[in-house]
RNA sequence: GCCGAUGUAGCUCAGGUGGUUAGAGCGAGGGAUUCAUAAACCCUAGGUCGGCGGUUCGACUCCGCCCAUCGGCACCA
């Protein structure tokens, strides 16, 4: 089954930093959960490079808006791959097979008459060359923030979209699909604005150059975020119907999971729904809007100095490693509806006591004590398993519906509370007591070799949270580097032939504060 | 200002329809043990459940007010 996961496209103004990090490793956790399941992923992610911003940082450095697009494009791209992540394409905004595609979509919506040119008027700051609303002019006494200079009156004419003909279809859509904007707090403050009501949005200006030109009236530009929401349909080349794209990746379409930051959920969960009602598209699946990291409990800010950067992050992988970082973002994230706080200590916190303690030690003294009775061989059961395939099922199930539901730690807590409750088995039946006396060699044999199935299979459903280590962790079971088979056959009991060779293992090493 | 939330142990949070000693994980302190990465395991937290008032035989759980924090309020990508 088709699966279509995305991350919002990232402003080239900006350089990568941990809110980037963060929705991409969701999504890449996402999207590696899927297609261990055997499912037909596609994930993407780009950039959006069109805008007044971008013209004016290029316009400050001396260089093309374009050359400033490629530059800063380059380096999100090039931290894709610092990351391990594992999106199936990368889209920009200024590729011609976007442009071309916008411009189809845009031209429909005209001929459909969604689209029309329409009169703006409002208070206009002649040097930023930039409209306020009522509300913010009035803050400002009508006086440009910047030169101090009265605000002028002015209009313009630009190209709206009747985004209020879609209220009732709108209503109707959130009514017959209560899960289409999660978490359910966000859903509530779509529904709550939508009652409102809604009015028409502009979807082209006049005063910048650097972005899409409106067809067939080219001294509009198409606004930043129409281009930019696009995307999510021309990388499938559905605005290329027939096309190569759309021969390979039409079929993706609407099975999409959108995953953005709080900040744009309207554009995602009102404008685009709209905007492709107006197409006659079928609606995506889900629209999830995560909140935001806070550091050390204060809001992040450019001015404020405490982003947590790249070089940070590049930081914490020195220290703790690529899937430590992943973990922490993955089950200490703000996925849901309140934000989440990034500290040093609660990062190593997390590591330890549960990296290091269990994910780390629990195999560890299942391979130690292996390696140590029966020279590393995989010792026979002769109980089938007792009662861990049916515990492995539930778990594995468990997974599943979590991972169905984007619920990241309630799959990583699937799979950590198989690992404790091994480490529970042992406790109370005392393996290392029972290797003293050989009469109770065979029992202790079933033990181990269900301790080693155990975790073997809890390291299947760990792969896309820590897939190196856990890569390690197979190697270590005997179990190679590429599985091949589906996740079903790999969480099915017994697939660690006894005698197979083991090898003790250590994969997250403490460390030190 | 308007709309919507949230406020429970050091930290992060659970606590349908009100009822004996308010829970978990992490951290901290102690204990016991050794297969293991001084790990797993056991015990310990005495938090006026934001404040005030009300309803009730009885409220963390219902109502009102207040305080604090947060989110949304559309052209911002």
């Amino acid at each position: 089954m088709p699966a279509y996961i995305t991350t919002p496209i990232y402003y080239v103004n900006d350089r990568p930093h941990i809110g980037h990090a963060y929705t991409t490793t969701v999504c890449d956790v996402w999207a590696r959960a899927m297609r261990l399941r055997g499912e037909d992923v596609f994930f993407l992610t780009g950039t959006d490079e069109h805008g007044v911003k971008v013209e004016k940082s290029a316009a400050t450095k001396g260089v093309t808006p374009q050359a400033l697009a490629d530059e800063n494009a380059a380096e999100f791209q090039r931290v894709l791959k610092v990351f391990g992540l594992t999106n199936d394409d990368f889209i920009r905004t200024t590729e011609p097979r976007h442009e071309k595609q916008v411009q189809y979509f845009v031209k429909r919506l005209l001929d459909a008459g969604s689209v029309y040119l329409g009169t703006f008027e409002g208070w206009y700051d002649e040097g930023q060359e930039e409209y306020y609303t009522e509300t913010r002019a009035k803050e400002l006494d009508y006086k440009s923030p910047i030169s101090g200079r009265p605000l002028t009156r002015a209009t313009e004419q630009n190209y709206y979209f009747k985004l209020s003909s879609f209220q009732k279809r709108l209503e109707d859509f959130f009514a017959a699909n209560p899960d289409f904007v999660q978490p359910a707090a966000r859903r509530n403050e779509v529904l709550g604005r939508l009652r409102d009501g809604l009015q028409d949005v502009p979807v082209t200006r006049t005063n910048f150059t650097w972005g899409i030109p409106f067809p067939g009236d080219e001294k509009h530009v198409i606004y930043v975020w129409i281009d930019a929401l696009f995307n999510y349909i021309t990388a499938l080349g559905l605005g290329e119907p027939g096309g190569l794209l759309a021969t390979q990746r039409a079929k993706y379409w609407p099975a999409a999971y959108h995953v953005i930051g709080k900040e744009i959920l309207w554009f995602h969960a009102v404008i685009w729904p709209a905007l492709l009602m107006a197409l006659e598209l079928p609606m995506p699946r889900r629209i999830h809007a995560h909140s935001f990291w806070i550091a050390d409990g204060q809001k992040m800010s450019k001015s404020m100095g405490n982003f947590v950067d790249l070089p940070t992050i590049e930081g914490y992988f020195a220290k703790y490693g690529l899937d430590a970082w992943r973990w922490y973002m993955a089950t200490q994230g703000p996925l849901q509806a309140s934000d989440s706080d990034f500290r040093a200590q609660h990062f190593h916190e997390t590591y330890t006591s549960e990296l290091v303690n269990v994910v780390g030690n629990c195999p560890s003294r299942v391979t130690a004590m292996i390696s140590k009775y029966f020279e590393g061989k995989m010792p026979a059961d002769s109980q089938a398993g007792g009662e861990w395939p049916a515990k492995c099922a539930a778990a594995v199930a468990q997974w599943s519906a979590a991972i169905d539901e984007l619920d990241l730690v309630g799959a990583a807590q699937a799979a950590m509370s198989l690992l404790r409750e091994v480490d529970a088995f042992i406790h109370r039946t005392e393996p290392f007591k029972l290797a003293k006396d050989p009469a109770r060699t065979g029992e202790l044999c079933s033990i181990l070799a269900q301790c080693a199935e155990t975790v073997r299979i809890a390291g299947v459903m760990l792969e896309p949270f820590l897939p190196e280590k856990m890569a390690e962790l197979r190697i270590a079971l005997g179990q190679g580097d590429a599985p091949a088979a589906t996740m079903a056959e790999r969480t099915t009991w017994g697939r660690i032939a006894a005698g197979t060779q083991l090898v003790k293992c250590a994969l997250f090493p403490r460390v030190e504060v």
